[in-house]
DNA sequence: TGTACATCAGTGAACGCGCGTTCACTGATGTAC
DNA sequence: TGTACATCAGTGAACGCGCGTTCACTGATGTAC
């Protein structure tokens, strides 16, 4: 249509990403179409690879920027445990659950993630890792490997807690379990900030 | 071809569905067409619809068949302490994260099961329900609405740490995301064995 | 200031393909005589 | 025991459709003169 200057492609590019984010959420990465997704953004399906090499090039990108968005806004409310509980209580709660395509990029695309290519898994692994280096610096553990993987072990645990709350048909069950993730995932964050690290008193 | 007793028909049934929960979460479930499902049960795509009514109902049918074997390969391993935690150890296993064909359906599917139809997540929901007042046995909590919520806790976390390793590109990191998984579920069942409910002391 | 032109983001039709689903047909079987 | 027939699990071609991708074209713009 136009000839703008380089900034209005870049605009539309970072809109098909956004618009792309959230109908992947929604309706998972193979039931969304290239028509679908491009239609979101207000263009037609033949404008789309003006912008990205292929769908999988879309993917790849969109995995980047979700992760990124969601450090970018959390990353100033998770620097200390009373931030990290908000995070916790906004991240387990039933809007959330409810919402999906607004909502954590984990829970909705993980299992399409997995089964990416080999960029969507770095991409995704990139984001994890910039996320997880924050909340690591909450849990009290000199061994940054192990910090890590703390970190992510905290994550793990909301985005199956989220998804098993979306699965369940039991409306009440789906509840209980958002209820009981809080308090779980709140006490192995206090484990991990109070303990030494590994050992536990086992037997 | 035959015309068989009635149990032939039943046999070639129950291969279609054992053979689509393979590929269903091998390669998910969008992207498994009704001609590969069949191909792989030794069939042609026609002969589907004598078994079926629709894909939606095969995924109905695979998703409730999934979760009774895993009940039923399970149920007596986690009777006590000491076998679920063999059962800890072999989820979040690495084979078990690099062959999901034969691992666990929640880890494989509980995306797509949440965008599913209501059938489909009410199979889930039955047989989740199945399993987890088995482990809700093992959860000293005299509340059954709580215990259910407890053990469903747990499933919940085994399921987000396997996703996850599955998707982090960083082998290493991967590796370690199981071991620490391994620490937290455990200390987790520990908890909820030893604590007498809800109330742990906090702050 | 006014006109001609090059640029290029976006259009929309078309490509081959696999999807879920339907249906007329096949052919090996058990049964009837 | 031998033949004719009814059954019905499974075949394979076809349906309309949406997929990812390609490409000749459009038309509003900034620039050159």
């Amino acid at each position: 249509m136009a000839r703008y200057g380089s900034e209005h492609k870049e605009a539309t590019r970072r809109r098909i990403i956004e618009k792309a984010g959230h109908r992947f959420k929604r309706d998972g990465i193979d039931r969304s179409g290239i028509a679908t997704l491009m239609s979101d953004a207000g263009l037609t399906n033949g404008a789309f690879y003006a912008h990205f090499s292929s769908k999988d090039d879309l993917v790849a990108t969109v995995v980047a920027d979700q992760l990124h968005r969601q450090h970018e806004r959390n990353r100033a409310g998770m620097l200390d445990r009373q931030g990290f509980e908000r995070f916790v209580r906004d991240y387990l709660s039933p809007y959330h659950r409810d919402h999906p395509a607004e909502g954590c990029p984990s829970a909705a695309l993980l299992e399409d993630i997995g089964r990416g290519t080999d960029a969507t898994k770095r991409a995704y692994t990139d984001g994890m890792l910039a996320m997880i280096d924050d909340v690591a610096a909450l849990v009290e553990e000199p061994d940054r490997r192990l910090a890590r993987a703390k970190a992510m072990g905290i994550f793990a645990y909301l985005i199956g807690t989220l998804q098993a709350s979306r699965a369940l048909a039991d409306g009440e069950l789906a509840n209980d379990v958002l209820t009981q993730g809080i308090e779980n995932v709140l006490v192995l964050l206090d484990l991990h900030m109070a303990g030494t690290g590994t050992d536990r008193s086992r037997k």
